[in-house]
DNA sequence: AAAAATTATTGACCTAGATCAATAACTCAT
DNA sequence: ATGAGTTATTGATCTAGGTCAATAATTTTT
């Protein structure tokens, strides 16, 4: 049985140092009277259900969002209605920077289980990033290690066989789960095979084989949504293709699993 | 016969207001104080020769770059030896910005043929940053805009057929250089095939064939790096996978709101 | 200016992964 | 619980584009 008041207390105090995420978050770095600024900017935490969005492309730019929990869909489409997943993003991570250039979202933000974000009106931390200097350099951080992680992952679709594609990608999000304390080995999957296959460029049914010969060599074992690593040497063998093993690093304090 | 003392001139005033490329560039949007501030910091001018590298990866992060003439490809490589195009660049273009979070460059910025650029050491305008509200807000959106590009490439390489990349690609380019005053329909080649092949995810023989596939359609005219697109709206045509056509948007005209 | 090396084109063939198709397993609304 | 609608798995086939190979055009080196 659950004490509700305590629930509604953490729901009230929406503080920075009180979130376990605030070293992976945007508030990485900040001095603390600098993090109490911040904290009278961030508007409020939303709740968003499985299946909402956080926003549409298109949408109009206001607000960048941090990841509290659960897990966030990101992906552009184009007139002919084909979809790219752009990244899955996961606690900690912000959302929403990639807007700036344009003054509208140009692409769409939708929740993969039940997720919780802090909202931070974009205006407010531009004006906080001129005051508070490693709060200016963290944001143009934050949307460097996009940057690379895009590049690292036009990599892999240009170059890198199906194999090798979902093997970093399971590595890349285990590295996550590792880096915060959960379990590296074992994990679930917020998202469908779909998105996985969609992400990584290329067709469902090819996930879907990759995962039973994965099993089938003993690397993983994977029921549905939930995945055991067995042999992490193993994955990262596969992830070469020529010769070394190129050991992929999670691009974690934020970014892409 | 041309008269050396201009060149030179040109060559010792280094100032953003007498570069006809500003208002793509750097400087775009400043009142004119800040652009002399701009100026102050701009540390030199740098001739780059083709096959010469403006830096490599792994070298430290301690400036950006404006093209000024010229072009530059950048491109990154993992251990395996593979190697990735990122991007061609053309004169108004920052580079070097998504090195900000790890401190050292993570791809190679290469000259495509003769190329002349300002150096800005990234500390400098760090701090400009701060002073100048719009200055920050410029160095967001041009990292928002490379990462949006980013993703428009994604999409490219993983949805759609060779085909249409490389109908795309040119039409890019071609919107790139009618956007500077020059011809839209008549330009040259910088980059090798295999360059745009390794850029596009395809092979040098696919690109190939490719380009002949377009003259033999009457949509372009190639002879070695010297293109004449014949009809742009056939070369739309091709781009749309599906049914209506995605027009290419100019991945560098910036507008400041 | 000739030789060597690089870059581009074209053809013949082949393979990784897409597509099509048929179940099976799960989710969700009633 | 029950049926409808997803989502995942597996097999059979097909194809876009890769690989291999030969040649030509161009650039670089000597």
């Amino acid at each position: 049985m659950k004490d509700k008041t305590v629930i509604d207390l953490s729901a009230l105090r929406v503080t920075c140092q009180s979130c376990g995420l605030y070293q992976f978050c945007l508030p990485m770095g900040l001095a603390e009277g600098d993090m109490e600024r911040l904290d009278s900017v961030i508007k409020r935490r939303r709740k968003i259900e499985k299946g909402e969005y956080l926003y549409r492309m298109h949408d109009a730019f206001s607000t960048v969002y941090a990841i509290r929990s659960g897990s966030v869909k990101t992906y552009t489409s184009i007139e002919s209605g084909a979809e790219q997943v752009t990244g899955f993003h996961l606690p900690g991570e912000l959302l929403g920077l990639n807007a700036v250039s344009t003054q509208h979202h140009t692409n769409s933000a939708i929740a993969l289980e039940t997720t919780s974000v802090c909202e931070v009106p974009f205006e407010r931390l531009e004006e906080l990033a001129r005051d508070i200097p490693s709060m200016q350099h963290h944001m143009l951080h934050v949307m460097s290690q996009e940057i690379q992680s895009d590049h690292c992952q036009l990599m892999m679709i240009a170059k890198m066989p199906a194999e090798a594609r979902l093997a970093r990608f399971l590595l890349s999000l285990s590295a996550h789960f590792g880096n915060r304390g959960f379990s590296a080995t074992e994990f679930h999957l917020s998202m469908s095979r779909n998105d996985i296959a969609n992400l990584l460029g290329l067709a469902v049914e090819t996930v879907s084989r990759l995962f039973s010969h994965f099993q089938d060599e003993g690397l993983l074992s994977v029921e549905r949504k939930h995945i055991v690593i067995h042999d992490m040497d193993g994955l990262m063998n596969t992830t070469a293709q020529g010769s070394s093993q190129p050991l992929p690093k999670d691009s974690s304090s934020n970014q892409r699993p």
